[in-house]
DNA sequence: TTCTCTTGTTGAACGTGTTCAACATATCAT
DNA sequence: ATGATATGTTGAACACGTTCAACAAGAGAA
């Protein structure tokens, strides 16, 4: 066992250009970058939809590719950073189409169902690995967090299309609760993920009939809300909010 | 680099006398064993108060405790099934007092605070590991989670406390409610825990203040909720709570 | 061309949780 | 006492995510 002292360096040349949370992606995105980026994303992709995010090692991912371990770290922060850089691609690839697809639907509720489906039918054919997301959830120092700061911008998009769809919806929101229903449709929308990607029903069917049963319960709510007697307790939630949400 | 082909061996001892979640423990507790356990157990909830959870190496409690790195795995699973283990410790030692403690409370936010207060005063020395019992909480296969079937004796332990603290209160839940109540109040007593874990602010003084909100929240539901009107709401708050239950 | 600097790539080494076959010690029937 | 079996202990080896110093390839200036 040679006991090899190794003398670490002090800077780097990644610690500099680091730009998304993505990874330390290089400052200049040449041809052959970008293309091996690609190579190293796909190969890793295909191998977490066959065996799962855990099963799948980064040699096997490097391999595949046909680089060195090291390079897949070139390009990606982390294991979890690609899972990442995934979840990225699919909020940018949708935000159009779910937004068009919101045009169909006058009700609440089937302007939320169609937003949830559509969310589900992107992640389907990834269930197997997106569970790496929430590994770290609640910490929200931790860059991958659904909560940080560095995930701002793929959750604010999320958030936008729960705004719009709750806003042309048929439900009349009691003004006091209405710019903070967004975050809690969010919230609302992660849990039912989070049980999706541990349902182990059939084609995930205990998750629809979660889904539809509180949309349900959600939109009664919401109806109900709006009475006098419901203010003290709407109140209550936004107290609530208030204290959650100051940083 | 010897590429030594270890000859994996079909059976071992230890998959045969495991016995609880903790770890795989030996069949017989000899005075020696007991003792040696115990000082693993010790060294490592020590470290883990110093440092965490995370920057305490297996290393570090074996030669802590004096012994070879192997030990600390005939006696835990786990580096977390000793985190487990501290919580099954607490669970144990605390079942009493909190009982006791709820005799001198009439109302049913009184009640509640007393619990999560009892709950919060044990666990905040303890405050920088316990999140490493969160780490695979939404998957209930995993046996470490708070919902998995190996937790279940420490989970009921909680409910019970939780349901008596209820029927005790001065508030009359609906009838088709009752019964799901303790569940629920674990959720939400879950919630708030995890919410502990993570929050930065001084003395997790937001914590205290999410805990004031929410009680007061919550009981003002539950006071609602028996209203007439209500009764739908019930109804579909039952039918979520049946279709997530349902294995 | 040749020299320099940026960009891209490599693989050995590290630190970690975990496993396991070998060894050591205790327990107990004969 | 002696062997046999159960119990306890050891440390090397494994697989994994990650780091990093060294090297290679390309681009641009001279």
């Amino acid at each position: 066992m040679t006991a090899t002292t190794k003398t670490r360096s002090t800077i780097t040349r990644n610690t500099i250009t680091r730009s998304t949370v993505t990874g330390s992606a290089p400052a200049r995105n040449t041809a052959r970058a970008e293309d091996t980026r690609r190579r190293i994303y796909e190969s890793a992709l295909e191998l977490f939809r066959e065996k799962g995010f855990e099963q799948t090692t980064m040699r096997d991912i490097a391999s595949k590719t046909g680089v060195a371990l090291g390079g897949a770290y070139y390009y990606f922060a982390s294991k979890e950073a690609i899972v990442l850089a995934f979840y990225e691609d699919l909020q940018e690839s949708t935000h159009e189409a779910i937004l068009e697809a919101l045009q169909g639907h006058k009700k609440l509720k089937d302007r939320l169902r169609c937003v949830l489906q559509k969310r589900f039918e992107l992640l389907e054919p990834n269930r197997k690995f997106c569970d790496a997301l929430f590994r770290h959830a609640p910490d929200a120092q931790d860059p991958l967090s659904p909560f940080s700061e560095a995930t701002r911008t793929i959750r604010d998009r999320s958030i936008e299309h729960l705004r719009v769809a709750a806003e042309g919806g048929d439900i009349k929101v009691p003004a006091d609760l209405a710019p903070r229903l967004p975050h809690l449709l969010w919230l609302y929308q992660l849990a039912l993920i989070l049980f999706w990607l541990y349902d182990r029903s059939p084609r995930q069917e205990r998750t629809q009939q979660l889904m539809e049963k509180s949309l349900g319960f959600l939109v009664n709510l919401l109806r109900i809300s709006a009475l006098p007697l419901m203010k003290p307790l709407r109140r209550n939630v936004l107290e609530l909010l208030e204290t959650v949400a100051s940083a």
